[in-house]
DNA sequence: TTGACTAAAACGAATGTTCGTTCTAATCTT
DNA sequence: AAGATTAGAACGAACATTCGTTTTAGTCAA
């Protein structure tokens, strides 16, 4: 039926895009031949062309979802909270656990330099993200939360600490999780933008 | 004479890493082929192989110059400074001026992913410059110009702000130079852990 | 319920190209 | 002259991609 075809077809697709997410993350986009994916995922050559049309096709739909995913997760995080500094903890907190639960998730998108293969992407994929948080940032200058500066500078400030953080952790000089920093550098971050 | 066989030969090895650094910068190291090289620098295949032996070797002359470099520069920040806050800073200010002033060395140093290519150098690579960053702090926390806190999140409040500057900067995304932005990020670095 | 028909999906061997590297000859430098 | 350096053509391996075929799943007529 509809719904066993549906199955059938995503399967394959995500089978791919488990195995390239892996692959591209280990040993980069350019050391991960159509070969290695077809042994990973158990899926032929002929599939993945079907699929994806090509190479890139796969990088550029692991990065469509994975961007998708953040703007849901942000827009969640806008819903769900009042203030600026509820929602700024919140982006940190999710980051810390997208970091500790799938990290090739987050590699992917720190590491993987689009703009090595898909230069129109890279504008989109540095600062959307950053945008979002620059704006919440903003927002909460507007109410007076955050003290007047460069809403740039403080957006930086206030993320750039913990994404150094998750920069650590995956390289794996941070031996603790994540969570074990969270509250020492969330004093940090709020302390030098608060009014 | 010595002087310009020496002249000579540095400036085929520097014309090379010159146009190397550029195109590893600009469109990475996979898509940067030997023949690339060869019409950027001006010298030919027999000769690069000559000098540095295979493709990565040129990328690990690269990596290594800058490397020293940057040592180089800490243990003057250090000679010439007496406090953590005045070190920290300092640090700061070096690296905003030379994403300013050599932004493809700056690239080179947080983009190119030696991890794909010579995995054995990437820990040297994520690690040996955040070890100074990190001894810096804890120094100062020794003093008590410092708070009291985990040495690895003081290091990451300190400079996280000004690494995600200079990452906005060389995405184009800031269009005034980092100068503009220094008093304001390192008021927001030092309030973040002074104490 | 069966069995022919269709379309999508999967397959994997074959192809043409590109790349890093090697090799031999030529050219400087002292 | 002799050793170091440069040159660029040639080589072989590895790669992304294509293509003709097979398999699977869904549809529908009788």
């Amino acid at each position: 039926m509809n719904a066993s075809t549906a199955r059938s077809t995503r399967n394959a697709r995500e089978q791919v895009l488990d195995a390239a997410i892996r692959l591209f993350t280990q040993q980069g986009y350019f050391n991960t031949s159509i070969p290695d994916i077809v042994r990973e995922s158990g899926i032929s050559t002929g599939s993945i062309y079907h699929h994806f049309g090509d190479k890139e096709g796969i990088a550029r739909a692991l990065f469509e979802s994975l961007v998708a995913r953040m703007e849901r997760a942000f827009d969640a995080i806008d819903r769900e909270h009042a203030t600026a500094r509820e929602r700024c903890r919140a982006v940190i907190e999710l980051l810390f656990r997208i970091t500790e639960d799938e990290p090739e998730v987050m590699s992917y998108m720190l590491f993987v330099k689009h703009r090595e293969f898909m230069p129109e992407m890279a504008p989109v994929c540095s600062s959307r993200p950053f945008r979002h948080m620059r704006e919440m940032v903003e927002r909460g200058m507007a109410t007076g939360e955050v003290r007047s500066m460069d809403p740039m500078v403080a957006a930086a400030a206030v993320f750039g600490g913990a994404l150094r953080l998750i920069n650590l952790r995956l390289d794996g000089i941070l031996e603790r999780p994540l969570g074990d920093y969270l509250d020492e550098i969330w004093d940090c971050a709020w302390r030098s933008v608060s009014a």
